[in-house]
DNA sequence: ATTCCTCTACTACCGCAGTAGTTGTTGCCG
DNA sequence: CGGCAACAACTACTGCGGTAGTAGAGGAAT
């Protein structure tokens, strides 16, 4: 059931404050997307909205609503990314990273740091836990 | 100009069929996008639209209207990547590949087999090119 | 030539993200 | 106590992706 498939960009930004934040009153997330020069009701709108869906919950503060994400970081990544390679590399995510490559976007030398670092990880993690 | 941000399921279905034959008439589109169970004439109309936009070009033969692609796929990729790694993993496209791993989408042997073959390539490249 | 078929053009409609105004409520401050 | 400031609720509008029906134009078949 928690499967935010389309998520658009705003909404995004309000779930990244409110993973940042813990909880946020709707003023808070407001300050924090200044740069975005929205109106305080835009972002009260959205937050309805998305709660709405689940995205995000409220408790009241007084008068006002503090809002916390429901949705996880990771699981919002996993749907997004995965629509993004199905979409545009057939499913295949090793497309992707093969475009970045392409793209200059990441260069080797950081994709055998992140190997050597993700080996290591696991080698500690085979010696020190029984499961 | 040519920077297509956003781009929706069908219209990027329609796309990649478009860079696989090169040319396509509507009902060639419409055979190849037939799991969609969509009209021909939604094919029709979102190839309009799409040309509308600058994304795709028609030329007639007969009565058909025969569609290419204009955008290149590199650079539609490079676009919603970008986005997507902007808009969740903060920039970093480390931090996408990381998110990769972690999610069990990749495994560290292929990320191996992908950076050997890219240095192969690289060695090649520098020894024909000048830089 | 008339009918029929095949295509595109036009138009319309739904749903949703995004944006914000207006209104209503309520606490605070002088 | 009366009014201002803060804040949420309701409402509305725009734009766009997606979807499709209907109309019109040009060839094909008889």
């Amino acid at each position: 059931m928690e499967a935010p498939r389309n998520l658009g960009d705003l909404q995004l930004a309000i779930l990244r404050v409110l993973w940042d934040r813990g909880d946020a009153a709707v003023a808070e997330v407001h300050g924090d997307l200044a740069d975005r020069q929205l109106a305080l009701t835009t972002i009260a709108t959205m937050l309805r909205k998305m709660e709405d869906k689940g995205l995000v919950s409220h408790r009241e503060n007084g008068r006002q609503f503090v809002y916390h994400a429901v949705v996880e970081p990771d699981q919002v990544q996993r749907n997004l990314v995965g629509d993004l390679v199905g979409k545009l590399f057939d499913g295949d995510p090793m497309a992707l990273v093969n475009h970045l490559l392409r793209a200059g976007e990441i260069e080797l030398a950081e994709l055998d740091e992140l190997r050597a670092r993700v080996a290591a990880a696991e080698r500690r993690e085979t010696r020190g836990k029984k499961s």
